[in-house]
DNA sequence: GTTAATCTATCTAGTGATAGGTAGGTAGCA
DNA sequence: TGCTACCTACCTATCACTAGATAGATTAAC
């Protein structure tokens, strides 16, 4: 096999630990964590389940490094609307916009906001990760609606977190978008 | 036995059905539907799993049972509230005080808040009975806002709903009550 | 350059634990 | 006698998880 030809299969053959993940993501943002099997994951993967303990021993690993990624994600995406908009209202849209574009393009819930809601029955490392995942997230709020002058910005980036997250899952469960639209109509408003 | 102690046995010694409804629910509300297991709660009535499927057959059965057990008692507290206090601002808040008891007093979230986050995986009964405690709400909440001259009540109600619902899973998951007060004072202020 | 050793990713085949659920029996009460 | 509310004893399916084997790719030794 020539050096180009090895390289892409490097590149274009999807690495199996993120297959799993993207799976397991999907399927949890869904119905939950302890709704999803190693078997359905293997299953919809064509391998076995035994093959999936190869790359996540348990399925505590598999929750932690789920929700660890998400959140990485998260924070880079947070990172980049910060460099790329200008204005706190700019970026605030565009945060809207993720959730947005998740939920009416995929159907899908920000998986914290899923995991968030049966913490109490998740590894600690998960729920860890979840807690994590919601303080940078209030912390970024924070600080853009600090920038606009807000008073007790804190408070309003809690505010705008909790919106998000109680509409995403109000408007997956109704199958009804209108509910998000009228929490981001809401978060928008209030920055005019 | 007298028939005074007869009666006092009826409506003293909790009902069965009640008793595993009440676990049922306590239990899912910590860690959702999946999570929730026949034995768990038997063991903690101390008896034997086998004679749950006495009061509730399958397990669906106690789910829409509960939903629904869930979605009516809220109903009435809703009636009531609308029969105690006389204005829509009055109405809210005593909503709003509701799911504030219930998080701060028994740290709980609602219970269709957090079936709601996991819909995809819960039998079509059940699924089907948090949708009608979402639509519910969302009236009774418009009908307050239509009261109170908002232009787009359905919409303020949404939202209010959204965030109510997304501040109870937050501030349990974060363990931190802020983020439910964060957000009631948002709701309570946008009346004033 | 060939061979040997090692690594990767999967397999088969199984474990014990637990899930929801069933059949049939029984004590106490109306 | 029949009903209620439990019991014992069990079933089957599935759960997460493990051990050990193997084919194929990669790396190191000669």
């Amino acid at each position: 096999m020539l050096k180009a030809a090895k390289h892409r299969k490097m590149i274009s053959v999807m690495d199996s630990a993120t297959q799993i993940l993207d799976i397991a993501e999907r399927r949890m943002r869904q119905t939950g964590y302890n709704a999803v099997s190693y078997r359905d994951i293997a299953a919809e993967m064509g391998i076995k389940s035994a093959s999936l303990h190869y790359h996540f021993p348990k399925k505590e690993d598999l929750g932690a490094a789920l929700t660890q990624r998400y959140s990485d994600n998260f924070a880079g995406a947070l990172q980049d609307i910060a460099s790329r908009e200008t204005t706190p209202q700019a970026r605030i849209k565009a945060l809207v916009n993720i959730y947005s574009t998740e939920l009416k393009q995929r159907g899908l819930v920000c998986l914290c906001a899923v995991l968030g809601a049966e913490t109490e029955g998740l590894p600690d490392r998960v729920s860890g990760e979840i807690k994590t995942f919601f303080d940078k997230n209030i912390d970024w709020l924070t600080q853009q609606y600090d920038d606009l002058g807000k008073e007790a910005p804190a408070n309003h980036a809690k505010t705008t977190l909790s919106l998000l997250s109680g509409a995403m899952i109000l408007s997956a469960s109704n199958n009804d978008t209108s509910i998000f639209d009228a929490a981001a109509d809401c978060i928008l408003g209030g920055l005019a």
